[in-house]
DNA sequence: CGGGTTTGACCAGCGC
DNA sequence: GCGCTGGTCAAACCCG
């Protein structure tokens, strides 16, 4: 099947699920001009299984995702700060973001919701366009904070995967240097303020680049796949690839952890070639979405 | 009619 | 201070 994969050839090449990762960087080596060489293309040792294995103790709850990122920075030999800052960092196709904490998402969504109703509530009181948009801004001096995100990769011909979640679409932007218009969207659910954005990479209109804030908190909507809390861990559902259409031909997740001069460190995390083979695990890498996004129950 | 999308305008943050 | 850019808002529009 790889032999008919167009994508297979131009991107898993020679080294595998390493060599997936050359596109980040090939015509705007900025980034990775200030990164040591380990960290572009992960550990010659990488060992897939083991990441799976870790990823599986994640999925399922028995690790935090610091653990994770600790093995992970660990195994791929990335010195790799605690994503616990919740850092700022600026996100572009060169630059992939995932500085979680696993409590960070229930305790920082109020900065955020309170300015998104800041701006509703105000609305009411306000009694002209004026005063609509001065509401708006925000109080001075009041630090935005930013919820934890992750990024991922995926060669698909659809721009918005489905992943399990429904999404209001609030606003698309065109990005600078790049053709592609991002889109914005918020998931529909009242109380959860969980944000994603897309847009395809500039460097291969083929690869959708899918940046996750915050986590949800509320399960999967029952109505579109079934419990997918339940399902996702099923070996039914781990061969079935329900969640993300079958035309993704590989998804690659990254992180973007700063050090303490805020140097943006790329390196992969998980990787995923559509192969017969490697159906269960492209199971898991939806797993392992979905349980990013999802705030565990305590 | 309700919910989602489009799109122009506004605002904040950042670099110069 | 100014200009640029990303992020968000909200009215208008679309669609089932």
């Amino acid at each position: 099947m790889s032999d008919n994969n167009p994508f297979y050839h131009d991107y898993m090449g020679t080294g595998g699920v390493n060599n997936a990762f050359s596109f980040f960087g090939d015509q705007n080596p900025s980034i990775y001009d200030q990164i040591p060489t380990n960290t572009q293309t992960p550990h010659q040792d990488f060992d897939p299984s083991s990441y799976m294995s870790t990823l599986t103790e994640c999925l399922h709850g028995s690790m935090d995702y610091n653990s994770l990122s600790n093995v992970l920075c660990s195994s791929s030999e990335v010195v790799c700060p605690p994503l616990d800052q919740g850092a700022e960092i600026p996100l572009t196709p060169n630059s992939l973001v995932s500085s979680s904490s696993s409590e960070a998402g229930g305790e920082e969504d109020s900065s955020k919701s309170k300015k998104d109703l800041q701006g509703k509530d105000q609305c009411e009181d306000g009694d002209d366009d004026k005063s609509k948009k001065v509401s708006k801004a925000k109080k001075k001096g009041e630090k935005k904070q930013k919820e934890p995100r992750f990024a991922f990769m995926t060669k698909s011909e659809i721009d918005n995967l489905e992943d399990g979640y429904r999404w209001r679409k609030y606003g698309q932007k065109a990005v600078k240097n790049s053709p592609f218009p991002r889109s914005y969207y918020r998931c529909t659910s009242q109380k959860c303020s969980v944000k994603k954005r897309v847009e395809r990479s500039y460097e291969d209109p083929s690869v959708v680049i899918t940046t996750y804030e915050g986590q949800h908190n509320h399960h999967c909507p029952a109505t579109l796949r079934g419990n997918a809390a339940a399902a996702m861990l099923s070996p039914s559902f781990l061969s079935s690839s329900q969640l993300i259409p079958q035309d993704v031909l590989f998804a690659q997740m990254l992180t973007t952890p700063t050090n303490q001069n805020q140097l943006p460190i790329n390196y992969s995390v998980y990787n995923y070639q559509q192969q017969p083979q490697l159906g269960p695990e492209y199971g898991l890498f939806q797993d392992m979405v979905a349980s990013l996004i999802h705030k565990r129950e305590p």
